[in-house]
DNA sequence: AGTTGTTGCGCACAGGTGTGCGCAGTATCT
DNA sequence: AGATACTGCGCACACCTGTGCGCAACAACT
């Protein structure tokens, strides 16, 4: 007994009109109670799935969200999607993923598919190798609603939630120095300024604000390659045998940061103190377990879905607007 | 400007009915050059993008894969799903995903919305909270194709796609004895039952292929307390001083491990090598890097989309077909 | 010129659901 | 008993696209 069964079907074995029908599984029009329980009782045995399809076609609603994200391999956004995911649950809607492989290409077609399907609305983050962007400018035309996450496009008139990479930073260097640190060096990344220049600011600046000196033998520019991180530590510890923490962009460069002082000899975090950021799952394979800044994906999801959701249902008015999440500072066995 | 533009819209503008815009759209009936050029340039021109929805609704297809995965922050499985994408994108599918956060609940739920979407077909990875499998029996009754991957119901008539953990743990273990390892330990898990066990019998069949007795003192039962690993380390180097390999189910497990090892004197892998498995992220940012095996994720999931893909469009008749994934070796730092 | 073949397009329906309107039947009130 | 109100349900349309059938117009043939 295969395919799907229809009010239709119902009506036809009840002999009523498929109107009854859907009155009597919706509850919406006049309906006797008598028909209403019949109905519903033989929709129950014959296994009645409502076509959502059909529905969403006729209210002109698709419930789904269109989700477009740079890399899934990137662990930091699968726990947006988890946040979003638990949002939009409540609120009814499906999740179309697209994963565009930092691609452009696929960028552009993931918003024409969302354009096909008459998705509801779309939370995208940018990949980043996207340098044009008419395609979400069309998305705009059509007023589908749009949010961005973690990766915007600051000109477009959409609201962006973002991590606040520069208080995150300054949490974390203020920690560093108000737990007994006098010589904190720092690990930026060279590329994907945007994020990595507001850790880099906030990190100079809490040193500034305790009275402490910036100085640029203490900040390595990381390119992805390994090597200079060890040279730059020998060299930084030559230069300041003080030295005695450490802020790093990203977990995983932390871990290999840790690895390299330990082989140097250094006690962690008895002689420096290591904080890294993201929260990645590495964080707490490490021995000792890294204290970090916790990215907050879920949160960001949390919001960025609950922002499309109002827009959506409320018709506000679309601005630029730009949603902060403020990390917390995750203590674990890098710091004292 | 504004809404969505139909076929309707263009016919009315062009005085002409519905069917000449699909035709001329679509080229599958007959109409003429000069027609179908008019049409073709008002559709560009008004940005005309075709409903999809309508479009499945009247063919009884709704393009659309109901993905459904216990744990998105599980790496491995935001491979599969990468895997998949590539080749349903192929195929002109979309991917509806759902997170079940290892919930039955969810599960369910999740079958129930694939059901409403009218979904093509599902690819499901089983949580590990789930004890009935009723959900499931309910899809097949719709005659709806199914594909399991990784976590899979064995006595459920459904083809299965899975990593041959037996031949990976041989694999490794081969290597290990191969490159010289005369003694050596695994550790193991004492929950998921079906996965590790079925490497603790690859790792204990290779041992006897080569004439090495397999030791108690030498397999670790793992459950999640770290202590553990430490005491087992320690206790099986007194006992066994000529220790030289080690296989671990797991890379997080095996880079907690090289930590505790490291930190007991020992050279990584002059003295001992040790394999992972899985090759996760973390197996390139440890010193040495990891070798490890590579769980095949984006493969799985390709085998996963191409099986199902199969069975929607030749309906071919199902069975509960097994397909086994033999992963390949990754040899880095940590093995000689 | 009449017959046959061909071409271009409209009509009407299918797919499933929801709803405004109206009709018939019943209950209530005067 | 007649007027009014209300109840329960069917009809027809909307949402949008695709297609089989048939009609009309025209070309080509005998």
């Amino acid at each position: 007994m295969g395919k799907y069964v229809t009010i239709t079907e119902i009506a036809r074995q009840l002999n009523v009109s498929h109107s009854t029908v859907s009155r009597a599984l919706n509850g919406h029009g006049r309906i006797s109670e008598k028909m209403r329980s019949q109905v519903v009782e033989l929709a129950e045995r014959l296994g009645y799935q409502s076509n959502s399809t059909a529905h969403r076609l006729s209210k002109g609603e698709s419930g789904i969200i269109g989700v477009i994200v740079p890399d899934l391999s990137i662990h930091f956004f699968t726990k947006v999607i988890a946040g979003i995911q638990a949002v939009l649950q409540q609120a009814g809607y499906e999740i179309m993923l697209f994963n565009t492989a930092e691609s452009m290409e696929q960028e552009v077609r993931a918003i024409e598919q969302c354009l096909k399907y008459r998705v509801d609305g779309v939370l995208a983050a940018i990949s980043m190798k996207t340098n044009a962007f008419t395609h979400f400018q069309k998305l705009l035309r059509y007023e589908m609603p749009l949010v961005f996450f973690d990766r915007v496009a600051n000109f477009l008139p959409v609201p962006k939630v973002v991590t606040n990479d520069y208080q995150a930073a300054s949490k974390a260097t203020r920690y560093l120095i108000s737990s007994g640190c006098r010589c904190i060096a720092h690990i930026t990344a060279s590329i994907n300024l945007n994020n990595s220049n507001n850790r880099l600011y906030g990190y100079m600046d809490a040193l500034k604000e305790a009275g402490m000196p910036v100085k640029e033998a203490l900040i390595h520019y990381y390119e992805f390659d390994r090597e200079s991180i060890g040279q730059f530590l020998e060299k930084a510890l030559k230069q300041h045998p003080g030295l005695d923490g450490l802020f790093v962009f990203n977990d995983y460069v932390a871990n290999y940061t840790v690895n390299v002082l330990q082989k140097l000899g250094k006690q962690i975090p008895t002689d420096i103190s290591v904080i890294g950021f993201s929260d990645e799952p590495v964080a707490t394979y490490m021995t000792p377990q890294l204290s970090t800044v916790q990215h907050g994906g879920e949160k960001m999801g949390g919001l960025a879905a609950q922002k499309l959701i109002s827009i959506i249902k409320k018709n506000e008015p679309v601005d630029g607007e730009k949603i902060l999440i403020n990390p917390e500072l995750v203590l674990r066995g890098t710091t004292r």
